[in-house]
This record gives structure tokens, C-alpha cells and sequence, in this order.
DNA sequence: CATGAATGAGCTTTCATTCAT
DNA sequence: CATGAATGAAAGCTCATTCAT
């Protein structure tokens, strides 16, 4: 098998497991199965995977919401859909966006990150753009600007409630309705 | 004078000019004047240093916040003065924040971070009780779930002009437009 | 109460219990409920402590002897009292002398050992005197040099039951039974 | 050639030299000509190079005695070889069995020397029992029991000699004598 | 390409010792 | 005499990185 593949899982696996900063090169590599040495063929340092880490992050998120959202539905119903994907994959992920969001803050991959999340932006932007044309939603939307306005609520949202807090089921119920009445609203 | 304040100020200084990781026990101790031993005194790790960066930087987002908005102006004056403030706020501070989150999603911490918040939090429960007893905002707003809906709303907007991108100030001015309307609509 | 005595027995409690190496002066000032700087206005450091821990085993083991051993009764039955009374208290005592002998071996001290154990080689002197005087053993026994030979012989024995092994009760007696017959037969 | 050998090498020198308190890993890499990193490679801490310490002067112990006495002579000569050989290892060696004994009493490795000083035991064991077989020793000598009395009434002799006195030849020779009558008379 | 023993710079951490109060 | 916060030298130990095989 494709030792970098086999690198980057890895590495996946010590990151969410215990942490970016208690993970040395030699648990990456015992537990990819390599040699010491073989790391620095593939990658200069654990934090060089980083990007990697992200594009599997972002095309986790994106499966998610294929898997869940019906273009064909009305928007309202994609967006309950959208947000119930995101509230999922968050719950079933905390522990690897935990891990992006403090590499994300580290400074020099800031940038790469705009265009590791475009395809999520992108689909956003599409969705926006479709129910602005069939008057689904109110006509001064930016689909551009509204795509990262929405997709920061919905995400902080489910990181408050899945990172952060650990609240009950009811309440997390409670705060996706909240959270459905208020863009429904917001972009009516 | 008192060692403790000395080395969390010092410990923020070298943080957000240098980063987290790339700072050394010896390089908060050189900036704060005192003995390397000394550090150990009063905190067991540099990590340790920062729920009191936190508490830090939620003491000056409610000063600019208090600054900043008018208590008796209208509900939509006010959500234009608080957006405003946070932006303020985020890009004077922007480090610090990159810091606080990169050392939020490490573990240990989340839980303190909810008491942490708590003012932040409480203050924008206060201003949505206010306004739904007005008639200012829509009747079925929940206040204390809308009040964290908003600011990871606001935040996250925030740290996506100022951390990650770097939009020039026409960029900014329409991504706050863009969001005051959001807002607003959302609570109406 | 008087601070001196506070440190040496905190130091005896602290010694016996992690051992010499593993004990810091701040244990023992905190075990005697004494300042750090007090320690060093009786001792110079921890290890000038021994010769006082010396002192205190080579007065328990006298005490024991005393307590054990009839004068008056025949040569025979005070060696065994004598053989017993070592076996109980270096069994009551294994981690004070395990802490004594490593201490020992460790250069500086060992021309005191001579003087401060010295009651004991005394008082094993006297019984051969007192034993040759009266033909209860064989008239070519040096006391002084088989003084010595004895109180090797009885602690080396006990030492390696209490402190190395941990054999049973019978696999004691029966290692008593074998000592004693040993010691009459050679003096005999 | 062989790293771990290299560093027992050298740690028995550095211990003997200067003892073990006041030996640093330092000093130990310095004296192995290795590199600081590598020595953790093969031990975890200085202390616990001691086993192999322990197991280094029990083969020296028992070359002495295999070059020093005659298998085929009378059991009381061999006894005076055996305490002669017993002597003048201790003697020659007697830094490094300070070190042995600083560092048994040091809590965890006691039940190690139990094992490692088993070829001394069961030599003297066989030569018991031969003696017993040949009728060179009175019949209820329990060989087992004995060996174990012999060895530490031979060794503490010679340590009283050469670790915590430094007496003259003659005396030495008058101890010697003293013991060896000792013995006989005991075994007799 | 792959290995993994060896490296050693560099950091953390300890803790005996001091000294102003 | 007694204190205990502060010190900083000194050591331990780690772990990214190399390179001969």
C-alpha cells in the first residue's frame, strides 16, 4: 500500500488522538508501520500534513452533505438538510476538527486553507445562487458573502456544541431549531 | 510588581509576536525580568498560561463592547455598534485570537472556556431579553441560544476577514453590510 | 518542641519511606512542618543528616539487646536472645537499615560509622570476655576480632531474610535454628 | 564496538571513580565515547545500569575463586582458599562493591540480586555438600542454609577490612586467621 | 526507495541555596 | 532564630534529523 497514504492516516490517527503537539515522529511512524527515516521522504514535518488532513477534512464534509441534501427539494428543506449534515459530521469528527482548528490559527497554512474549503464555499454559493433565482430567498443575498457568513454560523454553532459544551441530546435539538428559524428568517 | 501578572503579560507578548509553539519557558521569563525557576512558581507549563490569556481577551472584548454601544440607543443601533466593536476588536487584537484558538482546541481547556465567555455570553443574552420585551426583535427568539448563535455568527465572520483572509477595507465594509442584514432579518 | 530533633526524624521518615535519593530538603522541612531556610541552620544538607540516623539505629538496636538479653543468664541462651533480638529489629527496622547501608557505603561518612557503632561492638566484646572468663567458649577466641566477626555474621544473616528476600516464617526459624548452631559450634 | 557494552564499561568506571550520586549521564557518555541521545537508547536511567553492574563483580568474584582454589584439595584447605580469594577480590575491587552495596540497599533491584549472586551461592552449596558427603563436616549442616551464612560471614569480614577500615597487613592477617578458625570450629 | 541506530542541540524542569523581611 | 519567595546553575531527557547500509 502507498506508504504516504499510509503516512497521512497515520498521522490522522495521532493527531485526534492525542493531540497535535504530543505527537512525535516516531508514534506517526510506529503507527504507520514504516521506518523512522521513510517520514522524511514523503513529508518535511507532522505539520507539512497538515493540508493533507484538511482536504480530507473538507471532502469528509462535502460526502456528508451529497449524502444528505436532495438538490431537488425546496430550499428551506436543503437547508435543514445541509445543517443537519454538518451538525453530523461535526459530532462525528469533533475530534479531527478540533485538530484543524488549532493547526488552522498556526500561522503559514492560513492561506492554502482558503483553497482546501473553496469546494464547500462553492456548493454553498450554488445553492444561494439557484434559490435567489427562483425567489426562494430575499434578492439582496451576496451569494459570495452570504456562502462564509453561513457557513461560519452553522459551523460555530455545531463546534459550540460538539467541542466546546457537551449538552444534551433536547438541547442540541432545541438549538438546531433555533438555529433553522434564524437563517430561514435571515435570508427571507 | 506582582510576578504572576508579569508573566502573563509576558507570556502574551511572546505568544502573539511569536507564536505558541516557537515560544521557550526562557523567552516568557526574559521578557517578564525574573528567574527561570520563578515561572514554575506560578504555572506548571506555558500551556497553562492560557485561561488567563483567555480571561484576558474577553476583558477587553466587553471594554471595547461597553465603549462602544449606546445602552439606550434602538436594538438595530445597537447590533451595528456591537459587530462593529468585535471587528474592532478582532483585527486590533487579531494574534491574540489566532493564539487563543489554535490553544482553545487543545483539550484540556474547552470546559473553562464556557465560564470564560460567560460575560460576553450574558451581555448579549441581556440586549435580546431587552429588545424581545420591546417588540424590537421576533417573539419566539430564545435568548440564551440566540445569544450564542449570534456571537459565533459575529466571531466567526470576524476571524474570517481579519485572520484568515486579508480583504481590503471596501471587501470588509460589504461583508459587514452583508452581515448587519443578515442580522437583522434573522431577529425580525 | 525542638527543631532539630523535627528534622531528624522528618529525615528518618522521609529516607525510610522514598528513599534517600528520591528525598528532597523541601520534603523533609514540609514533613517537619519547618521553613526551607530552617533546615540549613542545623544541617549543611541532607546527607549530613546520617550520622544522626546512624546514631538513632545503633540506639534502637541497643535498646533491643538490652530489652532481650538476662545478663545473668548462661553464654549459650544470651547468643540466642542476642541472634533474636537482631533478626526482630532489623525486621522492625529493614527500611531504616536499607537506608543506613546505602548511606554507608557512600565515602565520607564511614570513618563515623566506626565510632557510633562501637556500643555495640563493646557490648559483644564484653560477652566473650565475660564467656571466656568463665570456659563457656574456647580459649583461643580473640573478643575484639570475633566481636567483629559476630555482629558481621548475625547482621548479614538477618539482612539477607528482611531486606533481599522475604521467605517465609519457617524458612526463618529454620534459617535461625541453622545460625545458632553455627555460632556455638563455632565458638565451641 | 557494542554501544550497551561500552556504556557498562564505562559506568563502572565514572561509579568507582566518583561515585554514583556524583556521577552524571554526562560523564558517562564522555568516558564511553558515545553520543548523549544513545545512551538512553539502552538505559533508562543510571541506576539502572546496576544489575549489569552487580552481574560484571559477581563473574569477577567467581573467576577469583575458580583460578584460586584447588577442587581437588581437603575441604578445610579449600575453605582457606575461598576466604583468601573472597579477600583479595574485595580487596582489589572494593570501589565497585562499594557501589554494589550503595546501590542494593536502593529499593527495587534487591529481588535481581537474589538471581545474580546465585553461581556464588551454589558454589559454595556444592562444595557443602561435598564435604558433607566426605565427612569433612559435622552431618547437620544444612548445605542450602549454610551457604548463604557462609558467604555473608566471609564477605562482611573482608568489607569491614577493606570499605570501612583501613587497618594494617597485620591485623588483617590476625582477622583472617581469627575468621578462618572461626569457620572451622563452626563447620566442625 | 527504505531502513533504524545514532546523534546532539536544545529544551524543560528541578531543587539546593540564599537573603530580605 | 525563623521564614519562604526567589533564584539560576545544573542536569535530565527528548526527539527531529541524518546517513551508512
Amino acid at each position: 500500500m502507498d506508504k504516504k497514504q499510509k503516512i497521512i492516516e497515520a498521522t490522522i490517527d495521532q493527531f485526534t488522538t492525542k493531540g497535535v503537539e504530543n505527537t512525535k515522529i516516531s508514534d506517526i511512524v510506529k503507527a504507520a508501520g514504516i521506518a523512522q527515516g521513510t517520514f522524511y521522504l514523503y513529508f518535511p514535518s507532522k505539520f507539512s500534513v497538515m493540508p493533507e488532513i484538511a482536504k480530507y477534512a473538507v471532502e469528509e464534509i462535502m460526502k456528508e452533505i451529497h449524502a444528505s441534501v436532495n438538490l431537488h427539494d425546496a430550499f428551506d428543506n436543503k437547508m435543514e438538510q445541509l445543517v443537519k449534515a454538518v451538525f453530523r459530521i461535526t459530532e462525528e469528527k469533533k475530534e479531527l476538527f478540533a485538530v484543524l482548528y488549532a493547526g488552522l490559527a498556526q500561522s503559514e497554512h492560513l492561506k492554502q486553507w482558503e483553497s482546501i474549503y473553496s469546494p464547500f464555499y462553492n456548493w454553498v454559493y450554488d445553492l444561494l445562487e439557484e434559490a435567489a433565482s427562483k425567489m426562494e430567498i430575499r434578492q439582496n443575498v451576496n451569494s459570495a458573502r452570504t456562502s462564509r457568513i453561513l457557513i461560519g454560523l452553522i459551523e460555530s454553532t455545531a463546534e459550540q456544541l460538539y467541542l466546546y459544551d457537551s449538552p444534551s441530546q433536547e438541547e442540541i435539538d432545541a438549538q438546531y431549531d433555533e438555529l433553522i428559524v434564524f437563517i430561514k428568517s435571515a435570508l427571507k
